[in-house]
RNA sequence: GGGCCUGUAGUCUAGUGGCUAUGACGUUGCCUUCACGAGGCAAAGGUCGAGGGUUCGAAUCCCUCCGGGCCCACCA
């Protein structure tokens, strides 16, 4: 058989990626006997329309898993799936079309929003998931806006608000003044900024002066106390004492606190409703009045006066003017300052006092961490950040949004007693300002409701994807089968959230672990080891590689080299070298076809270098396999490329040589050669496989399949160890002479073809005899003789 | 401030107690070789961030310091 001279990707890619869908390579058999392996697979946000390297290495990193796992005789599920869910589907329809909540209608918004998710979800489904070869089973795919997954989303919730660890409450709140909706602890991420930090002069009430430093003034309107520490001597006569707000006129009591710093700013503090955390913890405390003043979308209310209707910043402005004409700023200085804002529009969040549906987490730290400790991760190391962010929790799970796009919250309000109606399980999914209950109100007997307006946090139903991956109300029996699921691969940067909520939900609902294994993926970097953005430029898109280098197994055999969880920057040689080796890969099996024209007997005996080459493969079997299982995926990449690069092409192939073409040689040791060459690269392909799947099936049906039963090597077995002594040491020495002949002939500038005389150690003549006539006609020996050193010398 | 990861040749990288530190890219030299010149064979290139300790033995374990990255918590 005689493959074509060059491998062309551009055609063979797209027909094999062809047949596995229409000849359902991937199909899960849910009638098969076999173990499970499942994976819960990150849904895509439907607005990431552009795709660049770093998704694409992410999501090829765990398809490589589920290929390994399915040779290796594992019944996968591998359920395709997109999150068109939350808010950046919302910000990306109001940016593409120009419009705003409030100016159209929630059935016409939500409407926009589908439309552009099910747009992009096609994009993505051919561009990203069928281009670069996903092996997934598209008869399993959900969407996270589904009727069925927002069944779920809604059930999760009932459930536990049955259980009672669902709760409403009235509480100061994280805001995003920019989506004008609460938001979750872990929505909020840290920016750095340079601020001002104000000293401003407070009348006392009975006469005298204070001076407070803060960086908020835009939020003196909202002032309800003021604290020194009890130990500060300056100040202990102010404790008890009234002080005035300047421009605000507005009486605040001094008290004493021992967490205020004495050292920061003059050592007075004031307190607003609500600047931060501390305030929210002082104002509880002390059980100060409440006097907010900022509005939803970020303005100031008609409790600051005559800065009514002011944003943040200008008010912020507008009052240190003002203070400053009537001298009441004694000094301002720059401050370094952390400040929370909203993941999405950096946008820095404020607190205020809104009534919300919350989830019990403080509670649980302890049991949350233990169900850590039961799951596996990958690496080991990020267990430890998971454990991390459980102690540092400070709120409750915050999962009501007012947004438009989402999952409604199942709830209405009787509207005369304000007791809490839900619906029934099997009228789900409902939306409540649609849907009406069926009964009147239990308590009252009332037929009067307010509908539930808000929706979940996205993480509601995200929180839910092993639950939904595998149809937890649908098919109670195959989750019972299922759950936990096998693995659950994601990036590190969301482990505070989707990890941990979805550990935090499978706890409360079932008192279980969602998933056995975690595997924190590779995230990648631009080539000077920055995060990639879109917005910085320095993105790199993979559909441009692709066009590039057309081929999908070179960007796969890259995605092969990234180790798990840790960061990666992009360096485009790789792709080089991957290119050179798939060259290689069809170089060599095309040599290795010219010689295999049947399936080859077993021979009566095999030659020692044939022994050596499979000793030497059963060792890399053996590791390969151990290291697939582990997800250590580069490594196996690495190995086998070494064995088929170093030892099978560099020296096998060059040893058999001889017993292919010499017909002296006799056809006992030709056959031998042939049945190696048969199981050794037929091995190759496989171990190869899981990482470049194109050009492996290409080599599989090409060559092997006309002798092995699978109609793909994607569905064939993982290869077996061999039985044969091992020859893998003798053979290394022997191999490692045949180099110094070819080191000695190179550095005597002579052809590898030069005929020699070679003298050998004698104490290897025992160990040689059985490789004697292959190491003859490699090296070219004519004359070969056992003395007291290695000698070499041309004849 | 707390925690985690990381520092190996010009560049990237393997290696968590043991032969002479892995491999790739790049550089240089040689070989047209019957699978492959988009190849092969070889060479040069390293104080394994610095210092100290443990050990028969350290890139690897411990301590200190320096550099890079990430996560978390904070100051009004």
């Amino acid at each position: 058989m005689e493959l074509p001279k060059t491998y062309n990707p551009e055609e063979i890619e797209p027909k094999w990626q062809k047949y596995w869908e229409e000849e359902k390579i991937y199909k899960f058999d849910e009638s098969s006997n076999k173990e499970i392996y499942s994976i819960d697979v990150p849904p895509p946000y439907a607005s990431a329309g552009h795709l660049h390297i770093g998704h694409a290495l992410h999501y090829t990193q765990f398809e490589i898993i589920a290929r390994f796992r399915r040779m290796a005789g594992y019944n996968v599920y591998f359920a395709p799936c997109f999150d068109n869910n939350g808010l950046p589907t919302e910000k990306f329809v109001e940016e593409k079309y120009n419009i705003s909540k409030k100016t159209i209608t929630k059935a016409e918004f939500r409407k926009l929003c589908l439309e552009e998710s099910r747009k992009v979800e096609k994009i993505y489904a051919d561009k990203v998931f069928r281009a670069l070869g996903h092996s997934y089973d598209w008869s399993l795919l959900y969407t996270t806006i589904d009727p069925e997954a927002q069944k779920v989303a809604q059930m999760s919730f009932i459930d536990l608000y049955k259980s009672g660890y669902v709760y409403r409450a009235e509480e100061p709140t994280l805001w995003c003044t920019k989506h004008q909706t609460a938001l979750a602890q872990a929505e909020i991420e840290d920016v750095q900024r340079t601020t001002i930090l104000n000293y401003i002069e407070f009348d006392l009430e009975d006469g005298g002066k204070i001076t407070i430093a803060t960086t908020r003034p835009e939020l003196l309107p909202a002032c309800v106390g003021i604290f020194v520490h009890p130990n500060d001597k300056r100040y202990k006569n102010l404790i008890g004492k009234n002080a005035i707000v300047p421009l605000f006129d507005l009486k605040v009591p001094i008290m004493e606190d021992e967490k205020v710093d004495m050292e920061f700013g003059t050592g007075i503090v004031m307190i607003c409703t609500f600047g931060d955390t501390t305030d929210i913890e002082w104002w509880k405390k002390h059980k100060l009045p409440l006097r907010i003043c900022i509005t939803e979308d970020g303005k100031l209310n008609e409790k600051a006066g005559k800065y009514c209707g002011l944003t943040l910043e200008e008010a912020k402005e507008a009052i240190i003017n003002d203070l400053e004409v009537k001298n009441r700023v004694v000094k301002k200085e720059k401050l370094q300052q952390t400040v929370g804002t909203c993941w999405r529009c950096n946008t820095p969040i404020e607190y205020l006092v809104t009534k919300q549906w919350f989830i019990k987490t403080l509670e649980f730290k302890e049991e949350l961490i233990k169900q850590g400790r039961k799951i596996r991760w990958y690496p080991e190391f990020y267990r430890k950040r998971y454990e991390d962010w459980v102690k540092n929790l400070s709120w409750d799970w915050c999962i009501s949004r007012q947004r438009f796009y989402g999952v409604p919250i199942p709830v209405w309000y009787c509207k005369n007693c304000g007791n809490v109606i839900l619906p029934d399980e099997k009228d789900l999914p409902v939306d409540p300002e649609i849907d009406l209950p069926k009964k009147n109100c239990e308590k009252c007997g009332s037929n009067e409701f307010i509908p539930e307006k808000d929706v979940f946090d996205t993480w509601m139903t995200s929180s839910m994807s092993p639950e939904i991956a595998v149809r937890w109300l649908e098919k109670p029996e195959r989750f019972k089968k299922m759950f936990p699921m096998s693995l659950r691969p994601q990036s590190h940067d969301i482990i505070r959230t989707w990890a941990f909520y979805t550990i935090l939900k499978a706890f409360l609902h079932f008192n279980e672990i969602p998933w056995r294994d975690i595997a924190i993926g590779t995230f990648v970097l631009d080539p000077k080891g920055r995060g990639m953005h879109k917005s910085k430029g320095n993105a790199i898109w993979t559909e441009d590689l692709l066009k590039k280098y057309k081929s999908v197994d070179v960007i796969r055999y890259w995605v092969g080299t990234a180790t798990w969880g840790k960061d990666l920057p992009f360096k485009e040689k790789e792709l080089v070298r991957g290119k050179k080796f798939l060259t290689k890969l069809w170089n060599a099996s095309r040599f290795c076809f010219m010689h295999i024209d049947e399936k080859p007997e077993k021979p009566k005996k095999l030659e020692a270098f044939d022994k050596w080459l499979l000793a030497k493969l059963n060792k890399l079997i053996s590791n390969v396999t151990k290291n697939f299982y582990e997800y250590n995926t580069s490594f196996c990449l690495r190995e086998t490329e070494e064995f088929f690069w170093h030892v099978f092409c560099d020296n096998y192939l060059e040893i058999v040589k001889d017993r292919l073409y010499n017909k002296a040689r006799g056809e006992d040791a030709k056959i031998s050669a042939k049945y190696t060459l048969y199981y050794a690269l037929l091995s190759i392909l496989k171990l190869l496989a899981p990482i470049i799947p194109h050009i492996t099936e290409e080599l599989y049906q090409r060559g092997f399949r006309k002798f092995e039963e699978h109609k793909s090597i994607h569905i064939s077995d993982w290869p077996k160890k061999f039985e044969v002594e091992d020859y893998s040491e003798i053979g290394d020495k022997i191999v490692e002479i045949v180099s110094e002949v070819r080191k000695f002939k190179t550095s005597n500038k002579k052809s590898l073809k030069a005929e020699i005389d070679i003298v050998i150690q004698k104490d290897l003549e025992k160990d040689f005899s059985e490789f004697l006539e292959d190491f003859k006609a490699v090296t070219n020996a004519k004359n070969l003789s056992f003395g007291e050193n290695l000698k070499i010398s041309f004849l």
